[in-house]
This record gives structure tokens, C-alpha cells and sequence, in this order.
DNA sequence: CTTGCAGGTGAACGATCGTTCACTTATACT
DNA sequence: AGTATAAGTGAACGATCGTTCACCTGCAAG
């Protein structure tokens, strides 16, 4: 039964640890350890679970782990384990130097035309330099702003992706602030 | 010192359970229990860390949680403590209903005017029915598309969201897989 | 100089850990 | 009915858990 196997992970969820055998035993209903004792190495062999050398236990699908399907022409599978090509977890994936990584959200339309819009959350790490073609949170002239930064030759410029707004050319200088990575949309 | 608690995140991240003491010994260079047993009060008081009842200890910024900033034009904070509003967790942020959420990588430019790219993943939840104006997949006329859906009286159709592209008024019958929830792009 | 103290060592404690063994119950198939 | 197989019980084991105690350092304040 996979009902036993959600009430693990949905501890693992609430208390950020897996249970111990004592607490599956209470969690399943189960009034022997070796009752827990069978069903891990069930959940092992079903590749579910794994354990470490002391025998404690790993879970193997966590919480930022979704099953990635395929492209959107191949559709969605009817059953759980129908064609799911891999999973992939959400923080690996946006975020790598986690100490220097910052979230924020957009406000402006400034960056609309790469698909960044406003209410989005980007994920930016902190940066004093960008190269061309990264999308930058930069002061420019006493004002933060989220841009293309540009660098052609010897001129440096930031470039907004909205044709209603013109490029920047800073009067002084560019405080770059940080590189954005990545994008986060909600509906 | 800070890189104590960031030894043992990292632990917490590579093994995704808290290292016991012993384990900390090692991690820290300690040779006493101990001394592990000090610094970790020292940890649960300033915040970082927290015990239950038979002493395991429990992470207090997990590997999701972010820093969240105000809106870019607030800027980029110079400090780690300085002017962070919040902090969010993306899975809870993006997923709710974790059993029935799946991720597809978006293939072609049909929604590129709703700021999906080609590329980006989308995190959506199966789901057989939708709402006008939501972002659906569905399988039309045998093939699985990502589109508007649109429902105006008793005509519904799929819209997308780039004008090169006609609505798609299906012959038969529109088959809806799953409700987008969310987009997430990396750079 | 000495006093105080934060920070570390080392050994020992009861409690809890995963594991194992022997036995009982339930289920399914001939 | 008979029997093999799976699933659960209950007690016991050594290992490891967090905790505690006594003691040892290095260093700064008086």
C-alpha cells in the first residue's frame, strides 16, 4: 500500500527528519517494530526508501523533488509512474551558491518582453560584475533598476526589454548589484 | 563563528537528515561530544537550530528557504541581515498539492506572450476541468498542446497566447490533463 | 599574580536506536 | 481440509543516541 509510504514522507514534510521505527510503528498503527522492520525493506526494494550504514533511513523522492515529464506535446501521464523521464529538484535547479542568493520580486514592466513580469519572482545572486547579456539588478544614478546589461566595446549601457522604454546610459557609473538566475511564476 | 552552522547545513543539505553529535565531532574537528553539545546550545539560542523532546535537532532555515527582498527598485541589500522582509520556501511557494503536481518542459512559442518561453519548466497540477482564463495542458484532436483555456457561454475553446497562432476551436471534444500553476525559468 | 570564564577533553549514564529471533495470525491456493 | 506464504506480535540484543559530570586549558580583567 503506497498510503503507508505518503504517511512517512508527510513526516518527513512536517518534521524535516525521517521517522523512526518507534514513531512509524505509532504512525501505521502497527504495535511491533519488526512490523516496520518488514515493511521498510519492502519500501527499500521498491526503491521508495534507502538506508544508511547505522540503518537509518533516507528518503529517496523529497520534498522539492517533482517527477519532470517530457515536452508539453507528450502530455500528461494518467497514472504516477507512467512515462515520468526524471525528477528534478526545484532548489537544485535555480539555486547554486546559496549564501548569495536572493529572491525578489518585480514590480515594472521594464523587462516584459523577456518574459519577466511584474509580481514574478527572480532569483538573483549577488554580483559586482556581469557580462553582456546577463539580466542585471543594477543603481544607476541613485535608482535600482532591473536590466539587460550591455557592454559593446568600451560602453557599457542597460537595456530594457519592453520597446517603450529606451536604453540607459549611465551618467556616472553602474553599481551592479546582482545577476539574475532565474524566474519564478505563480498562478 | 558562522561557519559552524554552515558546515552543518550542508550536511543537513547532502544527507537530508541533521548529523547527529558524533557526526558534528567530526564535521567540526571537535574530540569531545561535548563540546558539540555547547555549540549547539549556543546555535539553538541564536536561532539557527532547534531541539525536539529526546534532543534531535531540527533545521530552522531549510535548504528551500530564501531570503525575500522588497521590490527591485528597494535594491540589493550589502549585508546578509540588511532590510530582508522575509523569508519564502519555493516549494511551498509553487507546489500545494505535492502527489498530483508534475513539471514539463515547455516546447515552442504558443504562450511566449504570457511570458512562457521555450525552455522553461512549468509546474502543473492534473486536474480535469479548468476555469476561463487559466493556462491548461490539454489534448485536442489527438495532440497535447499549452494553451488559454477560454469558456464563453456554452463555446469553449483554447486560445494562445502568441498572434502568429489562431485559436483552436476542437473538432471533438478538448481533453484537459492539468492546470498550470506556475513557470519557472533558469538563465 | 590570580581570579574568572568561555571553550575544550574524556569518560560514563540511561534512553532509544535498528536489528534479530521465535512465535502467532491471516490470506490465498490447491 | 490442508498447506505454504505473507504479515504482525513480543521480547531481547548490542550499538548509538543526547546528556551529564569532573576536569583541563588559554586568555583577558582586576
Amino acid at each position: 500500500m503506497s498510503t503507508y509510504s505518503d504517511k512517512i514522507f508527510s513526516f518527513y514534510r512536517a518534521h524535516k527528519r525521517m521517522p523512526v521505527y518507534a514513531e512509524i510503528m505509532k504512525l501505521l498503527g502497527f504495535k511491533s517494530k519488526n512490523a516496520v522492520y518488514k515493511l521498510v525493506h519492502k519500501l527499500v526494494d521498491e526503491g521508495m526508501l534507502s538506508k544508511d550504514a547505522q540503518g537509518r533511513l533516507i528518503p529517496n523522492r523529497t520534498l522539492g523533488d517533482l517527477p519532470l515529464l517530457g515536452l508539453v506535446e507528450a502530455g500528461i501521464p494518467t497514472t504516477a509512474e507512467e512515462s515520468v523521464l526524471d525528477t528534478l529538484n526545484i532548489e537544485d535547479y535555480l539555486v547554486k551558491e546559496k549564501d548569495s542568493t536572493y529572491m525578489l520580486r518585480v514590480k515594472g514592466d521594464s523587462m516584459i518582453e523577456a518574459g519577466i513580469h511584474e509580481g514574478d519572482l527572480v532569483i538573483a545572486v549577488r554580483r559586482n560584475d556581469a557580462k553582456d547579456g546577463d539580466i542585471v539588478i543594477a543603481e544607476v544614478d541613485g535608482g535600482w533598476t532591473m536590466k539587460y546589461f550591455r557592454k559593446e566595446g568600451n560602453t557599457i549601457f542597460l537595456e530594457p526589454a519592453n520597446s517603450k522604454y529606451s536604453p540607459i546610459y549611465p551618467e556616472y557609473d553602474i553599481k551592479i548589484g546582482a545577476v539574475v538566475k532565474g524566474v519564478i511564476r505563480k498562478y
